[in-house]
DNA sequence: TTACTAGCTTACTAATAGTAACCGCCTATG
DNA sequence: CATAGGCGGTTACTATTAGTAAGCTAGTAA
């Protein structure tokens, strides 16, 4: 039999923990383009919940993968999320995941 | 505000249901290059349980994304796991969300 | 005979996710 | 002024998933 070459470094077992908690995926692919509000958000991915999307941006946004921005220049105030440099390296990788998907 | 251009097509849904299930990117990406027994992708993923490998074998096998083969030429029997085309594009995506967390 | 390895499965507990209702703040409408 | 509605969430409760530990079958090995 083969021996497992790459070996499970930390970082790479933390990136692959974020992206499997159920919907951290799809955020980050969705905003790869641009800035979006919750509701934004909560409409472009069906079935998510405001729960859960506000637990998950808190989460990339500790994770430094996620930018959060009150605009209360605007009215109602407003909130904007947008992904950091970080963050949108990433989803440049999700779409290659996206495109995979598509064969 | 953006509106978002990527519509969600449940192709790419259903990569990122797969992907969000908790240890299937790791399973997936310590397979990326071979054949591998139950107890080689055990010790090669720490904190992964015998119930949940066999769980995950059965989805991606169902999913088309592994071939389970039983060898019993060997004694005692083996019985190896390896990627299906379908599966090793998708592994090659995946080493890239570990390049990127590798940065 | 006893012990050990491979490849699982089962029963039970803990953690995570889904659902629905509600909140505070602001604005628009009658 | 009252009330209704949108935004950006939070809270309480239930259901689904994951983790833990034990055990099982079959085949060596001592």
């Amino acid at each position: 039999m083969n021996n497992i070459e790459t070996a499970l470094c930390p970082k790479v077992e933390a990136a692959f923990t974020l992206l499997a908690k159920k919907w951290t995926g799809l955020i980050l692919f969705s905003m790869a383009s641009g800035e979006y509000c919750f509701n934004e958000l909560m409409a472009a991915i069906p079935g998510l919940s405001a729960r859960l999307l506000s637990v998950r941006m808190r989460e990339l946004e500790e994770a430094g993968l996620v930018k959060r921005q009150v605009r209360d220049e605007l009215s109602p105030i407003r909130v904007t999320y947008s992904l950091t440099a970080k963050g949108s390296s990433l989803a440049a990788v999700l779409l290659k995941i996206a495109e995979w998907a598509n064969n």
